[in-house]
DNA sequence: ATCCAGGTGATCA
DNA sequence: TGATCACATGGA
C-alpha cells in the first residue's frame, strides 16, 4: 500500500480486497452519497470528503495526507489484511467460498459510535431506503451546516445535545415514527454521559453489549451492529431477517430457528471472525434477495 | 390494497 | 425464558 498526495487528491495505490461499491451498498452507512462520476461524498468528522476508486487505486479529495494516514486508513479498515481473514473463514467453512467471492471487496468500516447508534435504532423495522431519508431529515434540520461542495449543501450528524433537546413531535416531523421515544431517551442518556459511549470499546465484548442494551431502542441486533460497526468488536454476529434466511439456507434444515440459536451457533463457529462472515452473508443475501419471491 | 422493511419493548403463559 | 403483538412510515 503506497500513500502520497498529488495536485488533486490523496492517493493510495495497490489496495487489495477493496471495492468501494460493495462497501457503500452493504448497509453499513446510509450517509455516503453516490455521485454521477461514481465517487462518493459524505460528511465525516465535520468535514466533507470525496472518495473514489479505479481498479486498486483509491482517491481521497477535499482532504490532506495527514488526515488520510491518521483517520481514513482506519475508517476504511485499510490496515486490516482481508486475504488472511478470508482464508481463515474458508478454513472453518469452505462452503462459503462463493459468498465471499461475491462480496470480495467488502470492508467493515470504523464509524462514529454516536452516529452509528442512532442510525441503527432508526433502522428497526424500517427499510434502508426510508432510513436514509429519515437520517437526511435529521441532519439537514438539526445538524450543523458544514458547507457547499460541488453545488450541494452538507450537514453534520446532529449531536446528543441537539437530539435530546427535541420534542417527540419535532422528531416525528423527521419521520422517525414510533422510534421517537427511543431517540429522545437514548440521546438524553448519552448527553448526560450516564453511559460513556466513547469508552465502551475498551470493555470486553459482553460488557460492551450489556451497556448498549441498556439504551432504549437497543436490543440484541442493534447492539451487535453498533459494537461491530463502531467499536471493533468482531466476535458478534447480528441476526436480522436476511441473515436468518441465508443462515437457515446454509446451515439449518428448517426455517424455524430462533435468532438466539442462530447467533450463538455462528459465534461459536466463527469466533473473532463472526462479524466479517456476517457482512459477507448479509451482502450476498440482500443483493440476491435470498429467500424472497 | 396489503405486505414488508438490517427489531424492540411490553405483556402473558 | 419463550411466544405474540403493536408500533409509524412509505415503497412495491
Amino acid at each position: 500500500m503506497i500513500i502520497y498526495e498529488d495536485s488533486c487528491a490523496v492517493v493510495i495505490e495497490n489496495v487489495k480486497d477493496f471495492n468501494i461499491h460493495h462497501i457503500f451498498s452493504s448497509g453499513q452507512s446510509v450517509r455516503w452519497k453516490k455521485q454521477k462520476d461514481n465517487s462518493y461524498i459524505c460528511v465525516v468528522k465535520d468535514k466533507i470528503i470525496n472518495v473514489s476508486q479505479i481498479d486498486d487505486i483509491l482517491y481521497f479529495k477535499n482532504t490532506n495526507l495527514d488526515d488520510v494516514k491518521n483517520f481514513w486508513v482506519n475508517y476504511f479498515g485499510l490496515d486490516v489484511n482481508y486475504s488472511i481473514i478470508k482464508k481463515e473463514i474458508l478454513n472453518i467453512s469452505p462452503n462459503l467460498s462463493h459468498i465471499i467471492d461475491f462480496g470480495s471487496g467488502l470492508r467493515i468500516l470504523n464509524q462514529d459510535e454516536w452516529e452509528t447508534l442512532i442510525t441503527l435504532i432508526l433502522s428497526a423495522n424500517n427499510s434502508m431506503q426510508i432510513l436514509e431519508k429519515v437520517v437526511d431529515n435529521l441532519c439537514s434540520r438539526y445538524g450543523d451546516y458544514i458547507g457547499e461542495y460541488e453545488g450541494e449543501k452538507y450537514y453534520s450528524f446532529p449531536t446528543p445535545n441537539k437530539l435530546s433537546s427535541l420534542s417527540l413531535d419535532e422528531l416525528r416531523e423527521c419521520k422517525v415514527g414510533f422510534r421517537d421515544k427511543y431517540i429522545k431517551s437514548t440521546s438524553t442518556v448519552i448527553y448526560n454521559n450516564d453511559i460513556d459511549l466513547y469508552n465502551l470499546n475498551k470493555l470486553d465484548t459482553k460488557s460492551c453489549l450489556d451497556n448498549l442494551r441498556e439504551l432504549s431502542g437497543v436490543g440484541e441486533k442493534v447492539a451487535d451492529c453498533v459494537a461491530m460497526l463502531s467499536m471493533k468488536k468482531y466476535d458478534v454476529f447480528a441476526v436480522d431477517v436476511w441473515i436468518k434466511r441465508i443462515m437457515e439456507d446454509i446451515y439449518f434444515s428448517n426455517k424455524s430457528n430462533s435468532v438466539k440459536k442462530i447467533r450463538s451457533f455462528a459465534v461459536d463457529k466463527f469466533g473473532d471472525l463472526s462479524s466479517f462472515v456476517q457482512q459477507y452473508l448479509f451482502f450476498f443475501a440482500r443483493q440476491n434477495k435470498v429467500g424472497k419471491s
